[in-house]
DNA sequence: GCCAACGTTGGC
DNA sequence: GCCAACGTTGGC
């Protein structure tokens, strides 16, 4: 095992509830992150490793953050894909959050206000900074 | 269900 | 290579 590196990246993976919610992956333990067809996103996606965290966005129905996974396999390719050219990674549930955090509450804080969510609302995979990553942790815990 | 934002496609 | 038309996504 290397040794754990300083630098982690974060993420934020967004998921229609009623296609692929939160209980869907805590009963598989295990889901494919696959389907992306948007490069912005696949470029994410490659460039997550395992270890790297993500946060778990409900989108359309919910619209909150309602829980924290954590990348499994890294870099495999996209298994929905005949080209073989999209990107997926494997992620597994880590943590659900006591207190989901809304897209409005998002909104209302001012140092969350220029994150890949906000500002790009049709983006499937998003970065989250380790400031933001902080930021929304602690109003997950209320 | 509507509409805005964004990506993709195709004509030139 | 530009840009208008169209399709899709996602917040409201």
């Amino acid at each position: 095992m290397p040794v754990a590196k300083s630098a982690r990246n974060y993420w934020l993976m967004k998921s229609e509830p009623f296609k692929y919610s939160w209980d869907h992956l805590v009963a598989e333990k295990e889901g494919t992150w696959d389907g992306v067809r948007n490069h912005l996103a696949k470029n994410n996606l490659a460039a997550m490793e395992v270890g790297d965290e993500a946060f778990f966005y409900h989108s359309r129905e919910g619209l909150e953050i309602v829980g924290i996974c954590e990348v499994s396999v890294a870099g495999i390719t996209d298994p929905t894909d005949e080209t073989g050219k999209w990107a997926a990674v494997k992620v597994k549930p880590k943590r659900k959050f006591e207190n989901p955090v809304t897209l409005k509450q998002i909104k209302a804080e001012p140092k969350l206000a220029d994150c890949e969510l906000v500002r790009l609302s049709r983006l499937s995979v998003a970065k989250i900074t380790p400031k933001e990553w902080e930021i929304i942790c602690k109003m997950a815990e209320g």
